[in-house]
DNA sequence: AAAAAGTATAAAAAATTTTTTATATATGTT
DNA sequence: AACATATATAAAAAATTTTTTATACTTTTT
């Protein structure tokens, strides 16, 4: 019950629900998600760790980076992610995914990114 | 997506949680939900109006009682009512629903109800 | 090895939600 | 008509959540 009521508080909220859209599309690493969303990075921080508490999310170091990705190994949460991601239309994240794009082209990480300690990274933290 | 934060919001409250779960298993006034929770009639009437504006109650007056009941017409609602219900365990409502009980053997609302009027008022409110 | 970049976390401040207390309203009872 | 019962609602108080600000920790870059 107590868990059922985490993952609800997760989702009552407009900018976590707009993370879990964004997320949809493919994993991102916090700074990304903090462009897009036009917030303070410990703002980001504190819903990103709200939904990973109610494990909806899952993370990876990747070098410098911590990539967030959507989890939904759970059968219910799997449930609840789809419907959020239906019932949200890109037009409700509009703006974010422009930033996201935008930041995406001016500050690739791949191209930054060392692609060998990514490697042995990997699976970390 | 104000409504889904709104569903979700209402659905991420133990008192709520279990409001549902007692009316799954069947309409009750105010005052026996007052009863079974053990709580000052105010909060439940709190409680009982984020439910409703969140289109997962609906009510309806008989004489003087107002009685609720679970709100399942919108498909996705359902589902989370459906999953709530089952989620939660009968254990996680044991003293309600003896206090429940309780109270609709010493005050059964039947026998003092005027069975003429109830009809009458049906559907109103 | 310093400096920089990315992120988490603690503490304080701000905002929101919940709870309580008091009161109003509607219906039924005497 | 006065009183009692059932419920809603407004206002104040209390509690919780969110936001901000400051700082610490990791990893990478120089």
């Amino acid at each position: 019950m107590e868990n059922l009521i985490k993952i609800f508080h997760a989702l009552s909220d407009e900018t976590r629900l707009k993370i879990i859209k964004l997320l949809s599309k493919g994993e991102l690493c916090v700074c990304e998600i903090v462009s897009a969303l036009n917030m303070i990075q410990p703002k980001v921080s504190f819903h990103l760790g709200v939904l990973k508490e109610a494990g909806l999310l899952k993370m990876k170091r990747k070098g410098k980076w911590i990539i967030y990705e959507l989890d939904d190994s759970e059968l219910f949460n799997r449930f609840l992610i789809i419907s959020v991601v239906e019932k949200i239309s890109d037009k409700d994240v509009k703006e974010e995914l422009e930033r996201l794009k935008n930041f995406k082209k001016v500050k690739p990480l791949d191209t930054i990114r060392d692609r060998r300690q990514e490697e042995i990274n990997e699976g970390k933290i």
